[in-house]
DNA sequence: TCATTTTCTGACCGCACGGCCAAAAATTAG
DNA sequence: CTAATTTTTGGCCGTGCGGTCAGAAAATGA
């Protein structure tokens, strides 16, 4: 039962609803990967958790604020895992492969949950119709691989380019090595990230002046 | 009326048969395009071409059929187009550039067929819920795609690299340069295929040994 | 002109959706 | 132990879906 608030005037969430919040997530990731984000209805989450459609509705405001719970937590995952492993890198090359490597370990591990927040940043529209996430929302990931790109070109590491093309198909090619990784499992994951990593080196590269 | 079957046994469709799927496929498209896979009904399809739903299920044997219909159209197109301009490339680097140039400058002119064309690629599943298109339907692409990069390697002009890592890279990267203009018009499009053919040019390049 | 065929209309059907809610069950506080 | 509160159940609601179909309208052939 609720005892206190938060300071900031949230409720405090018990023990038991955060974990039946968390079991009701873990259930949307699990049928929104397999189904897709069209058949991932709340009934058949629900029949996934074990539960009746009403507490869905009792824990979440609504089914959109389940599908934008599941990015959260998914995408947060995603981007602490990489931050912690690139905080030791000194030259923009060390980052950038370290991003595509971090990035294809983590993948490993994630597979569900990555499609389902694949599928989710691909489909969730907002009432009005317009797409709630969609390639406007990684701004925030095309800037953080722009500085990567641009410490490399400051330090003379790398080549003039133009850092923004270079970001998306930075990022684009690492969502298309999971996305055949995950429809291909015997497809070796670890050597595409360094075969990829590779290609952005060789694309990045500043070669010895004629 | 129907007059004569065509020699394999299929029915001919009458002008104003062929005309009237056309006009319903370019309204699929356009509403498509605008509301989104999961949005796009029958109703509203039927709507938009100022016809009643019937006549869709008149003319086509089911929802599915007129998905895969825009799908079969848009894709021959966009097909159509590139191996006519690249059919006069006679290096394994002109016809990667001309590949990307191509595309985009098709790009340019149907932006709406294109993005229909995406919507129902990643979302139309079969009856059985399985991925009716995905990044096994780019089967084909990807290995014309590693044709060229073969034929460059073959020729000395690439360096060594998986070929299948690359065509996917190379796929996903003009997917994105299109996501990325489709969401911001004000973007350079010419420019981004320009600076996207210099990537894989600087990511193939074989370098004079040291 | 009339008969035949094609094309279309618009209402209907069963199904599934997200959300709501009265009441039961479970848990907690006193 | 009882009262209060939280959590859950399971049915109901309005809405929209894809598909069907009787009959009307339009087009075509004789």
């Amino acid at each position: 039962m609720r005892s206190e608030n938060e300071p900031d005037g949230q409720k405090k969430r018990s023990f038991i609803e955060q974990a039946r919040r968390a079991q009701i997530i873990d259930s949307a990731i699990e049928v929104i990967a397999e189904a897709g984000f069209g058949k991932a209805s709340l009934a058949l989450i629900a029949k996934h958790a074990g539960i009746s459609k009403g507490v869905i509705s009792y824990h979440f405001a609504g089914k959109d604020e389940l599908m934008e719970e599941v990015v959260d937590q998914v995408y947060a995952d995603v981007v602490t895992f990489a931050l912690a492993r690139m905080a030791d890198q000194e030259t923009a090359l060390g980052l950038l492969r370290t991003q595509i490597l971090t990035v294809a370990e983590h993948m490993r591990g994630h597979r569900t949950r990555l499609k389902a927040l694949n599928e989710i940043f691909h489909n969730l529209r907002r009432p009005d119709g317009t797409p709630r996430y969609g390639i406007e929302s990684s701004e925030e990931l095309f800037r953080s691989l722009e500085q990567i790109y641009l410490l490399g070109q400051q330090t003379g590491e790398f080549r003039e380019f133009d850092i923004r093309v270079m970001a998306i198909s930075h990022s684009a090619s690492v969502d298309s090595m999971f996305a055949y990784w995950s429809a291909h499992p015997e497809h070796d994951l670890d050597a595409h990230a360094r075969e990829l990593a590779d290609l952005f080196e060789h694309a990045t590269r500043r070669e010895p002046s004629s």
